[in-house]
DNA sequence: TATCACTCTTACGTAAACGTAAGGGTTTGG
DNA sequence: CCAAACCCTTACGTTTACGTAAGAGTGATA
């Protein structure tokens, strides 16, 4: 009876391996792990990591979070609290309203941005008056520029003053 | 002939006064002018910074600048390249060029937020299905939970493996 | 077996925007 | 003039997500 080699060796994957897959670093995942997001499968006989195919999915997930905007501890205490929920449907109630926050949280954001957006352009817009100023005046004397077509947008009045 | 007592001298705030008008912190403010973001008008006798009504202005401006996402440093950048334009259209058209700059920047992550809220959506949509999941069912059975009527979102995937 | 490319652990470094504490002066109202 | 309330400078502390270096062992290949 031939030994059975074992086959999952074959497609264990080193730290270096997991990087080059997820455009990670091996200190980042390092650090996962440090901070319990991620576990090798098992470690080689010199001590090296040793990681399934789904780590690099763990990774990916990990990432997505991040681009949420949760940080890395968030991230944890999300996993423990999936860990420790005995019931699935009590782990997804759980995930359901974190994500629910997050949903909203991002919404808030968006509706800020949206609004320094507006700002952006109508500065824009007052500086594209500007262009038709004395192109010999000098600096000190603009910011009133003897406009009064509409007010000058705070972006620019404040920048100009002293 | 009454000695001109310096008019302005009574309406200099300290700043104490400033921090209470912008809701910043001493130290914070003490940290824009070590950054080169906000110089006191004059100095007391005894040393203390004494600002003028304009200093709050700024301070807001600032304030301003960080929603938009710009670090101090950058700010510090602004007004310096303000300061050196020698005429006011060149300093007006830097301002325009960064503006346009942080405007494009915006609208990106106004679009990428977008996206991770739809995803979001779209997890929540899902996790509205284990609802009508076994109760007693554990969580380490979960995860595929015998659904095939859409795909698990990624961000649900993610966390169930191993 | 000799290499060379990897990996390990340990541990200090970094950038941002302040927080906080220490040990003293300064103003100002009474 | 005194005390409470402020202010000054100096300087180390904090958090996040890694970067980077050192010194040494491991694995796969020639």
């Amino acid at each position: 009876m031939p030994s059975e080699i074992s086959a999952e060796s074959l497609s264990l994957l080193k730290v270096g391996d997991i990087a080059r897959r997820t455009g990670k670093t091996v200190r980042a995942i390092h650090l996962y792990e440090e901070l319990g997001l991620l576990n090798p499968a098992v470690r080689s006989k010199g001590g090296f990591r040793m990681y399934r195919g789904d780590g690099v999915k763990r990774i990916e997930w990990i990432q997505k979070l991040q681009d949420m905007g949760f940080s890395l501890t968030e991230i944890k205490v999300f996993l423990r609290v999936w860990e420790e929920s005995a019931t699935a449907p009590k782990a997804m109630a759980t995930v359901r309203e974190i994500f629910t926050d997050k949903l909203r949280e991002t919404r808030e954001t968006i509706a800020r941005l949206t609004r320094l957006a507006e700002e952006l352009s109508e500065s824009l817009a007052f500086l594209e008056g500007c262009r038709s100023c004395d192109q010999g005046q000098h600096q000190r004397e603009c910011g009133g520029c003897g406009r009064s077509d509409h007010e000058v947008p705070l972006l620019v009045d404040g920048i100009a003053k002293r």
